[in-house]
DNA sequence: GCACTATATAACTGTATAGTTATATAGTCA
DNA sequence: TGACTATATAACTATACAGTTATATAGTGC
């Protein structure tokens, strides 16, 4: 990080930016176990087809994801696995100060049921 | 991340939007070689005292700063080393990737003149 | 008390973007 | 060709927030 221009902090802020929206993050998240179409994803996170379609190219443009069309089909597939170690890391840290909530813990053990 | 619910995950994508603003990249970098106050901070950034504050007041609501007051100063110092890990592994999956502009990685490799 | 400095905050403006609805595009199959 | 499905995009609204200017707050020393 010492050698960061201007312009790469600009990029590092957006690749930041690119993991900060909770739908996107749920995108990922359905990821995690293989390729999944746009139908998929869309039934899987709960939004619209329009909605998740616009985070998909958003994701696709900082090479978080990659596409790959199969007849009318378009199947989307992590692109860096890596992207989990930076939530992971991301987690742990939260995990171990439960600022804005004191049982933010209860979130991160918990097992999942809403995803 | 695969045992994250709803509020978790936007507790996460907050998490990275403090980290998705270029001034906040700036301030965080100036603070890994300790401590610094606003006056510091503010001229090592080189924005205005009032923006300054407002972004180190949020980062502290993110716990990704410590404040202390001595006198009529204020040092901020980085709560976490991890924030670099983090974004060590940003930097490092940019650089490998070049997606932007083609010649990012100078970006990463150039010696520090800016800041 | 007053003057002075350091920091925080209030009020405001402009911009970016998440989400929606409607529509366009493109592939498949009859 | 035309009907059908899957995905992308355009146009729009609402909201969040970065940055600015002006002001408030709080600590120090006289």
């Amino acid at each position: 990080m010492s050698a960061l221009n201007e312009q790469a902090l600009e990029y590092v802020a957006k690749y930041f930016k690119a993991l900060a929206e909770p739908m996107r993050l749920k995108v990922l998240n359905a990821l995690q176990d293989g390729e999944k179409n746009v139908s998929q994803l869309t039934q899987l996170s709960g939004g619209t087809q329009a909605n998740i379609s616009k985070h998909l190219t958003l994701l696709a443009q900082y090479n978080l994801v990659k596409r790959e069309s199969r007849g009318t089909n378009v199947y989307y597939r992590i692109a860096d696995p890596s992207v989990y170690e930076l939530c992971e890391l991301v987690c742990g840290q939260i995990g171990k100060r439960m600022t804005l909530e004191e049982d933010i813990k209860k979130l991160f053990t918990a097992t999942s049921q809403t995803n």
